[in-house]
DNA sequence: CTCAGATTCATTGTATACAAACAGATAAAT
DNA sequence: ATTTATCTGTTTGTATACAATGAATCTGAG
């Protein structure tokens, strides 16, 4: 669909933060449709939970620090058993497909220079591509349908963004041990590996989120 | 929204089975409504996974016995967690709650006869409180939005109502159990009572979807 | 008889229209 | 001045209309 697609798109690249109030006619108007179509998308990002419905119009929904941690533990949760069935159920493709993915993540960290938007973008792409390869090998789409909603949010808050070398060598890392465990189907090293790599992601998100709660209290303090 | 509920009752009673193809014209005479809303019912529905787009309408999804297997998984993790989770976050308050909801089923279940539809569907609606009460209890309302979608899709099979007065009373024990570890604060105990009660409930669904192919298979040699 | 092409009919996708609900502003009354 | 009531403009909810698409049927040629 693809009221969907810009609407879900516009959020992700932060156009529509949390807070502003969506109506109907202006989605409308802004991507040349009427309304039936834009009414549908709601429609849909309601029922993913990536938009709330206000009594006029709908908001991106806003996700508090506590949101964040749940989100994350379900995260692990999910990943990290996807991992661990990976590593009993993948086939040898699957592992063709992950290390391609790996090895373009490493590329991607080797060519990147601190701090360059674009340059991260690339990286984050890939690294999707990695732990989708993963859960693609755990052969339970359910799961990947779950976790597919849930790996959304924390993309909305760009995050990623403020990753240095250091970090980025790290989690490549931590891809590696994964990759290595599920290769010599170690089902329980797998999920582990997965829980630290996504529990280091939390972290981040988490202190970029304390951040800019302080560059907010600044400019409240400004004012 | 009330074209939504219709049509999730009408899966979930067995009225819209699998394979059936749902015109939205005739989904809007059935209810008096005009097309838009039902699509808009639809595109929800999808979102969550209980109907697939076809090239030309609806149809209500159909699950495969690995489908099962694999919904059950997810669940079991979902729910495991939570209850390990109720038990380190669980107030007095929650724990009233769940009291009060096995208390209910266990009058459910001493009332019970043998094969009575509606008092068996009265145990699963109170089954469904107790589990309910936990997964408040672990206080990740992430978890809970997303248990809510797997849930549903076993009560699609209504093997429910094939349980006899032995299941229900071994479930039972189960239920003590699981109370018991999230009282005493036992997380690692309540997370296994769990994992226990689920897969006996995916044994048994599996079993019926056994015996339901099985009449299939009979009625396809009367042929 | 069989198959390709044309035709018809059902069904979706989108636009538009209008009524009902609601928020915010203005006016009136105490 | 504060509160209540009314009015007004905006926004949603639903219905309807029509074009685009796809499936099924029919027709004619080989």
């Amino acid at each position: 669909m693809d009221a969907y697609e810009f609407i879900k798109d516009a959020i992700i690249e932060g156009k529509f933060v949390p807070g502003m109030r969506l109506a109907e006619e202006s989605l409308a108007k802004e991507m040349n449709l009427s309304r039936t179509p834009i009414r549908e998308a709601i429609r849909q990002l309601e029922a993913e939970g990536l938009v709330i419905p206000l009594k006029r119009g709908v908001s991106v929904r806003h996700f508090t620090k506590d949101d964040i941690r749940q989100i994350y533990d379900l995260r692990t949760l999910l990943e990290g058993y996807a991992a661990s069935q990976a590593a009993i159920h993948r086939t040898e493709n699957d592992l063709v497909e992950m290390e391609k993915a790996n090895i373009l993540y490493e590329e991607a960290i080797n060519q990147h220079v601190e701090s360059d938007m674009d340059s991260l973008k690339d990286i984050v792409r890939v690294n999707q591509k990695f732990h989708e390869a993963i859960v693609t090998a755990s052969k339970n789409e359910h799961i990947h349908f779950h976790i597919s909603k849930v790996v959304v949010v924390p993309i909305v808050f760009r995050s990623f963004y403020w990753y240095n070398s250091f970090q980025l060598k790290q989690s490549l890392e931590v891809h590696k041990t994964i990759l290595e465990a599920i290769k010599n189907r170690e089902p329980e090293r797998a999920r582990i590996g997965m829980h630290e790599h996504i529990y280091q992601g939390r972290d981040h998100v988490l202190k970029h989120l304390e951040q800019i709660k302080n560059i907010h209290l600044l400019k409240e303090e400004e004012k």
